[in-house]
RNA sequence: GUGGGUGUAGUUCAAUGGCAGAGCACCGGAUUGUGGUUCCGGGCGUUGUGGGUUCGAGUCCCAUCACCCACCCCA
């Protein structure tokens, strides 16, 4: 191949693309359930955007970026996260009024330099949701509901809801400060990234993967149990909320999102039976991020999921994922004049909105009757020499092999037919 | 960025270092008025790419690219 597609991208050839537009359609409805409106941002933003937003030292912004110089020396980033260009755009339009609520989603692709896994790609695809306006507790698991909703409504079972608080800012130090007394003396026996997490970020020391470190974590204290007052009492109430809103949940204390503005709410759906790869959609509470974007303090909360490895997980579990287009109608045509009458009726159908599919190029009537047959219509409809001759139709139930006459120009009667069924 | 595995027809896979093949799919046909089953016919493909070894390479060696899986990280 001459010109191969990028690595870790792919194309969405047609026997896949009906599932994403299905999956984007499901997520538009439950969104407008939910009463959140449509966001578009551009693809790329300046890349100070992201390195603030996301936090200098995170793996993001280190090394997973995109980044171009345009003509004129502007720095510029390919979008890897939706929530930083949605409070760009949020501050931008003067959304950070006083006590305005904003509901906000998007759906589009994300980049990341990666290298490719199972379920994870340079080019993928997210859905999410961004709430702005209120600290309410009711907010964060409304946003939570509408995530366990989406994924439950498409019918995943294998899915598991955790959830975690991170505390505030009033609470981070003094936890960094016995954490990194538990750790000090273990620190000869960390992994080589966690010895630098240590200095860097020792909250990410929690979720480490390797075995030693893990054994390490699991007596470590938690930031659950050096929550200040008011945080303690923000996640006692997200809870009672979830409850009322029948989202079940699991607390999980080693929840840590990756990027640096979270703070309260922490939660992730991780899905049983994937590869490595089995988060599939997670968000948080973050009350500074707008802020700290130059905009007027506004609390938020979010999430965003990833439409790959949703796939995935509908897959694994069996589970229909939309349905491919079928055409109603397969016509066929005996002769050049039976063709001559045809095609003007395919055009009055399709006004109509039937589907019907047609190919001169097939001219023996067994020929079209198989492309009829594998087309899967449910109907083919017919024109010969006795049909043009008495201004008639066949309309054939290729299932049950039923053929009815009905007049060429009825098109209510022909589509009426292919409709009732 | 690191490690392991894999690259042959659209696809799934064959081919002791010696003529690149099969199933499925696809297309056409079995006297252009009734499909699915059946039968017949249709395949020269840069064996991912570039080098090397050899009389001879799909097969051995090196490099490179891509994919898969894992680390890392995350969606």
């Amino acid at each position: 191949m001459k010109y191969p597609i990028p690595r870790g991208t792919y194309d969405i050839l047609p026997d896949q693309s009906y599932k994403w537009q299905y999956l984007i359609r499901r997520f538009q409805d439950i969104a407008a359930s939910f009463g959140y409106h449509e966001i578009n941002t551009p693809i790329f933003e300046v890349s100070a955007l992201f390195e603030r937003s996301s936090g200098e030292s995170s793996d993001v912004v280190q090394k997973e970026m995109y980044r171009f110089t345009d003509r004129r020396g502007r720095e510029f980033a390919l979008r890897p996260e939706g929530t930083a260009p949605v409070v760009r755009s949020f501050v931008e339009n003067s959304m950070d009024k006083d006590g305005a609520k904003t509901k906000l989603f998007y759906v589009g692709p994300m980049f990341r330099y990666d290298r490719p896994q199972a379920g994870r790609y340079r080019q993928f695809w997210q859905y999410g949701i961004e709430f702005f306006g209120a600290q309410h507790p009711f907010y964060d698991a409304e946003v939570i509901a509408l995530l366990w909703q989406y994924l439950k409504g498409l019918g995943l079972s294998k899915i598991e809801l955790r959830i975690n608080s991170v505390g505030s800012p009033q609470c981070w130090e003094a936890y960094e400060k016995v954490l990194k007394e538990y750790y000090r003396p273990h620190l000869p026996q960390l992994c080589a990234d966690c010895q630098t997490r240590f200095e860097i970020k020792p909250k990410r020391l929690l979720d480490c993967k390797v075995p030693s470190c893990r054994t390490i974590a699991q007596d470590a204290p938690s930031q659950l149990d050096h929550l200040d007052e008011e945080s303690r009492q923000h996640f006692a109430e997200v809870q009672g909320h979830l409850n009322a809103a029948g989202v079940p949940y699991i607390i999980d204390p080693h929840i840590v999102r990756g990027l640096d503005y979270y703070s309260h709410t922490a939660f992730e759906v991780v899905f049983d039976g994937l590869g490595a790869q089995n988060t599939l959609a997670g968000g948080g509470r973050y009350n500074y991020l707008v802020e700290q974007i130059g905009g007027k303090s506004t609390p938020a909360i979010g999430f965003a999921g990833g439409f790959e490895r949703l796939i995935l997980a509908l897959e694994s579990e069996g589970i229909q994922i939309g349905k491919p287009l079928i055409p109603d109608i397969y016509a066929i045509a005996m002769g050049a004049e039976a063709q001559e009458a045809l095609i003007p009726l395919i055009y009055d159908l399709r006004r109509e909105l039937v589907s019907v599919e047609y190919d001169p190029t097939k001219t023996s009537f067994k020929a079209q009757m198989k492309a009829a047959n594998h087309s899967q219509a449910r109907f083919a409809l017919i024109i010969g020499e006795d049909e043009l001759a008495s201004g008639s139709v066949i309309l054939k139930d290729l299932e049950t092999g039923e053929q009815v006459s009905l007049s060429s120009k009825d098109i209510d009667a022909i589509r009426g037919a292919v409709i009732s069924k």
